[in-house]
DNA sequence: GGCCATAGTAGAACGTCGTTCTATAATTGA
DNA sequence: TCAATTATAGAACGACGTTCTACTATGGCC
């Protein structure tokens, strides 16, 4: 049989970036954050390690796009609208776990691993911070209609978000013993609303 | 004046794993997680690097020791213990979080940073099933009691686990908007508790 | 069809990392 | 005092992110 080139001489400029993000999540999903290394980023692409600095600007570039590409899945559970407010938000926590499940290597490099000397490009804060704004954007919508009586939306956001992504980060560590993950987590999230649903206890 | 010897020639060997713990937590309070390299460790704490093969192993083995000695440190919260079952759940939710943050190196290493190529030792991962346990323990007691009914105390232990982890990594790395941290954390954990200690809503 | 600017590739190189190995010298106990 | 420990200094290895250079394949234009 005849020896067929193993692949083109050159990759074409407007394949590389879409090759090297792809690699890049194959990568982290096979090997962890610590397999992502230029080298081995560049190898899997099929692409010259250089090509990784034009077109990224090093690996930092590489981590920022795969953060803008994982807000923009993210943004997509905003579209969860039911009519019930406090039913869209429990919609919401359990689209965003199936994010976190489904697309753990982006929810890593967003919220889990800190990669040593990253620090996400203003554009990147900029793309994270909207993504919050669509948190708060729900549970508002809750408190427009008595949902959560007595307290300030941004807080039950913020209170809101930790839960989830407590439970969502240990599950990811591999640290749940809960004996059913699924039922688990969406009875907690019931409760978690529930509770902030209640009335403030003011005694200290 | 005279000219004294920078230091001793040689450091004591019974000196050097508490000099280099030290000096691991100081590296990592000032510099960060990345801060804490073998080379910077040895120098910071006036050994030799070849010093923390002898001692430790290696770097693993530094990163073992500050497991241990957090989950030591995280122990003792489990004295906080009132008579009422739910008031101790709420301490020990408060004195978790109040070890985070005056630990955070600490913290850092048991919980948040997912150091490359270290998986801790067996030892280690003794000492952090017998930290949940403690947990569960104080959960148990609550169910004892008649508190969270219906629900599997591990269950619960894990999700106020969650909860409380969950508030405490968004603020550590600095992804906090609540208005008054202090204040949306207990009022946070109070609310989890009530919601958990809800009747379970069946409907799907 | 031939030419040239663009741009991907290969490879060496620098300083860093964790780690191992060597030889030396300081300390300690018998 | 002598010998066994053991901390130290330093070179070395492979891998890391990154930069630079020389080379060459590609695509657009005349």
């Amino acid at each position: 049989m005849a020896m067929m080139p193993p692949r083109p001489l050159r990759t074409a400029s407007e394949e590389i970036p879409s090759l090297v993000l792809r690699a890049a999540l194959a990568l982290m999903t096979e090997e962890g954050p610590e397999g992502l290394t230029v080298r081995a980023l560049a190898r899997r692409a099929g692409v010259a390690p250089m090509s990784i600095y034009n077109h990224f600007g090093g690996k930092d570039g590489v981590l920022d796009a795969i953060m803008v590409d994982g807000f923009a899945l993210l943004a997509t559970w905003a579209d969860v609208t039911v009519d019930d407010a406090r039913t869209t938000l429990v919609a919401g926590s359990m689209a965003y776990r199936d994010f976190a499940l489904a697309h753990r290597s982006h929810y890593t490099v967003m919220f889990l691993h800190q990669f040593v000397g990253y620090v996400p490009a203003a554009e990147t804060m900029y793309v994270a911070a909207k993504g919050f704004e669509i948190l708060t954007g729900q549970v508002r919508r809750c408190t427009d209609v008595g949902v959560f009586p007595g307290r300030s939306y941004v807080d039950v956001a913020q209170q809101l978000w930790a839960a989830v992504h407590g439970y969502v980060a240990l599950e990811i560590l591999g640290i749940n013993f809960a004996s059913d993950r699924d039922r688990v987590f969406r009875d907690f999230v019931e409760a978690v609303i529930t509770g902030l649903d209640a009335p403030l206890d003011d005694a200290t």
